[in-house]
DNA sequence: ATGGTGGAAGGTCCA
């Protein structure tokens, strides 16, 4: 099974480009962040036409937004209400019998990092505080998790550590704090697991780089996870840099993992 | 030290 996340940063805009890259990679299941769109305008026969009839959405005008479309059969799980802010930042749904997935769009923390001055940053951590209470409390269930984390935990997840220890996404609380939900969660970090952690992985370069391609700033924001006990039927783990130099892209790219389940 | 770009809106907020 070809499971796909992506930041898409609209995907009124860019639905030529999804359907495009599910189709020339034959996806099963995808998983969207930044949807950017209420429920009543998303473009749900688009998905059904390429056979992703089941689907779950939950999105918000111009801001936040997530899906999961699919062409194998799941059952609609929950959508937890994080810090309590009725937004669109999570779905979860269940695979088969006994597999949960888990699709997230955590808060990107505003420009200042710290909790005090800048509320964006405080609700960034609680609600990474939140998951990370959450995980901990079952790690029995075989799960996994998908999504645009705005963390870039490792040192070699950014083009620059000590030019970007300051800057939000690769601080130590936040970078300090995923590496303990991961831990405490029974996680594996599917990408890290397969690549060497001396190697740079990017999903991420900012629209700010006129030449991003030949400066490569880039940054590891999205992230899949699996539990440990289902880490042995991951088959592959893809990041596809290629569709960040489309007409008009998301600054964001896919990832895919093949998975047997 | 600063500002650089893009999306949804239709001013300005957010990334």
């Amino acid at each position: 099974m070809k499971i796909a996340t992506w930041n898409i940063n609209s995907v009124r805009l860019r639905i030529e480009q999804v359907l495009k890259f599910t189709n020339d990679k034959n996806i099963d299941l995808l998983c969207l962040q930044e949807t950017k769109t209420e429920d009543q305008f998303f473009p749900s026969n688009d998905f059904l036409k390429i056979g992703m009839k089941y689907q779950y959405f939950r999105g918000e005008k111009s801001y936040n937004g997530v899906a999961i479309l699919s062409k194998i059969k799941f059952q609609e799980k929950e959508h937890i209400n994080w810090c309590n802010k009725g937004d669109c930042r999570h779905v979860s749904v269940q695979l088969g019998e006994k597999i949960e997935l888990h699709n997230f769009y955590v808060p990107a923390g505003g420009d200042e990092p710290d909790i005090i001055t800048n509320p964006k940053f405080a609700h960034k951590i609680d609600f990474l505080n939140e998951m990370k209470s959450h995980f901990t409390n079952d790690t029995k269930t075989k799960k996994i998790l998908v999504g645009d984390l705005n963390i870039a935990p490792l040192e070699h997840d950014v083009w620059s550590h000590k030019q970007l220890l300051n800057v939000v996404s690769h601080t130590p609380i936040e970078t300090e704090t995923l590496l303990d939900i991961i831990d405490s969660g029974e996680w594996v970090d599917v990408m890290r697991a397969i690549t060497p952690h001396n190697e740079k992985l990017y999903s991420w370069w900012s629209y700010r780089n006129r030449n991003w391609e030949i400066s490569n700033r880039g940054r590891r924001l999205d992230h899949v996870w699996v539990s440990k006990k289902i880490f042995p039927q991951v088959k592959s783990g893809v990041i596809y840099n290629e569709t960040r130099s489309w007409e008009r892209p998301s600054d964001h790219v896919p990832i895919v993992i093949d998975i047997d389940i």
